[in-house]
DNA sequence: GCGACAG
DNA sequence: ATCTTGTCGC
């Protein structure tokens, strides 16, 4: 078994969810409408033992791309146990297509895990998305995990400025539906966008974030899936120079 | 054509 | 996302 702080190396730039083929944008969009109706919006089974978070990053050149995932106890917010793989970059970044970049080398770290959460939180949108398909959206379909889009900025929508105050919330609309909230995690600061991904609902999104957070902007486990991805980086980088 | 645009 | 200097606040 391994332990919180470990992580692998491995490569993880083959077998991408969708085929065999390399995908063009317009391909890649033809496929999320059709994984679109797979994503259910339903409420969890129960309040969450294990929350995890998944952040990745790519290197300068865009050749490579890592993935992490750190899954804590809730709503303790103790570190249970993260993972960490690298691969090749499979797709370049496209509005709207960020999924085709990012879901499989999170996938392949959440594989890693010996216990799924019972949610997962993702850096980007959930259904807030020009076709209702999201990082989180997809990657909840990829693993059939419950799954929340939790996004530092707007990718579509209109919403008010939320108050100042840590806790303040407002709707994001979207073609006369509530797509996702913003929502104020810490007194003056930018606030997060949040969506339900797949098999979770938007209701339970604000309190389940706000229990994650441990006095920075980020709930815990996205903080630390974006360390462990750049310290994997930063490890690969140390091995080739 | 113009502006907007997760990471 | 990445690059990048100093700067403000705890």
């Amino acid at each position: 078994m391994k332990q919180a702080g470990d992580f692998y190396l491995e490569a993880a730039g083959e077998g991408e969810p969708w085929g065999e083929r390399p995908l063009g944008a317009p391909e890649a969009r033809a496929l999320q409408e059709v994984l679109r109706q797979r994503v259910r919006l339903t409420p969890l089974p129960r309040r969450p033992r294990l929350v995890g978070g998944a952040d990745a990053v790519c290197d300068r050149e865009e050749r490579l791309i890592f993935g992490a995932v750190a899954v804590f106890t809730y709503p303790e917010l103790e570190l249970v146990e993260e993972a960490a793989v690298s691969g090749l970059c499979p797709f370049p970044y496209r509005t709207g297509l960020l999924s085709f970049r990012e879901a499989p080398i999170l996938a392949a770290a959440c594989r890693r895990l010996g216990r799924a959460p019972d949610l997962l939180l993702v850096d980007g949108q959930g259904v807030a998305h020009p076709r209702g398909l999201g990082l989180a959206s997809h990657l909840g379909i990829l693993l059939d995990l419950p799954t929340l889009g939790v996004a530092k900025s707007r990718l579509l929508g209109e919403a008010g400025e939320p108050d100042a105050a840590q806790g303040s919330q407002t709707a994001l609309m979207w073609q006369e539906q509530v797509v996702g909230l913003v929502l104020r995690t810490r007194t003056g600061v930018k606030p997060l966008y949040l969506s339900p991904g797949h098999r979770c609902t938007l209701e339970e999104a604000v309190d389940l974030v706000m229990g994650c957070l441990k006095g920075f902007r980020l709930p815990e486990p996205l903080r630390r899936a974006d360390r462990l991805s750049r310290k994997l980086r930063a490890h690969c980088r140390s091995l080739t120079g």
